[in-house]
DNA sequence: GTCCATGCAAACCTTTTGCACTATA
DNA sequence: TATAGTGCAAAAGGTTTGCATGGAC
């Protein structure tokens, strides 16, 4: 059939999941079914998903990873640099593969139907190199997000109640 | 005594308190003596305090109020926008007041000895109006931590091991 | 054959909740 | 006095760990 893979050599391994067996070999751990799954999950979506998620998709695929091992095998792919962790407030992590078009990106999440969308910033580039020429810093790891309302949502007519103070913020002790 | 305290009618009460107070009152709700002590060790303090931190500190005081009050005071004082709630990556939430002369600002933490330094950024701005022009997003909150290495800690020759795949990045899928 | 991974269940930790009792307004 | 808060202990929910078994190399 035209639409078999090739399975000649290495080819039929896509890219990620060679560069996830170096890892492993690197650090003299074997490669196994299950790490190889989890990665599989990860590496087919754009999404940014939760344990459950993954747990979820491995069942559609017929697999039955118990939930220590996914979470064994995500701290792996986090550590290989492959895989990023987002924490975006809801009580559990998020993983997220970086191999895209955009490995290095941000987050906008809409806190009313909580949509996630990535957008690049070289204006960070900017704000690394003032930390570091300021406070003599030296940035590893960022984090941004941004919080607020989507187009759709504000386009759907919602609108966010401040129920805070108006104006508490005035310098004074 | 010179160092004693005016306590001729408001005056003796801290503004934050009368704030805080404003707040409760504008929500119906009742002012008691544990939403005030836990408000009083937030406002003497210019660090980011876990609720263990807050419930030491009320124990010094000689206070012993129930960490379930401490999180549904913290939950009111958030509420008000008085206090910012951070996750730093840590397992559990530290919480800040506003009432500082920098009342916007973004943290460094250092990824060896944990401390947090406060920075401003006009960047931020920035890019969040690009966020809103280009995307039609409306910012209500943001995020920004760097992680990284403090000039203490660099200068005590820290040196941070990456374990991850040197340059897995690649565009390819 | 050795060493490490897996799976299950129990443990862990922070945070939330239910409920009898107490304090605020 | 009505209404809401407090404190304790239990529950909840995500994540980690111990241990016996099974798989990779």
């Amino acid at each position: 059939m035209s639409q078999t893979r090739d399975v000649t050599a290495d080819q039929g391994t896509p890219p990620f999941l060679r560069l996830f067996a170096r890892y492993l070999r690197d650090q003299g751990l074997p490669v196994t079914q299950q790490r190889e799954a989890v990665a599989e999950v990860l590496f087919a979506s754009d999404e940014h998903l939760s344990v459950d998620d993954i747990e979820r998709a491995l069942r559609g695929r017929g697999e039955r990873i118990g939930k220590a091992t996914i979470y064994r095998t995500l701290d792996l792919l986090v550590r290989s640099r492959l895989v990023a962790e987002h924490d975006f407030g809801e009580g559990f992590k998020r993983y997220e593969h970086r191999l895209s078009a955009r490995p290095v990106h941000e987050h906008m999440i809409c806190v009313e139907c909580g949509t996630v969308t990535e957008f690049e910033s070289n204006e960070l580039y900017r704000i690394e190199n003032r930390v570091k020429n300021e406070h003599g810093f030296l940035p590893v790891r960022r984090n941004l997000e941004i919080y607020g309302l989507c187009k759709a949502c504000q386009e759907a007519g919602v609108e966010l109640t401040t129920e805070g103070l108006i104006c508490p913020i005035e310098t004074v002790r």
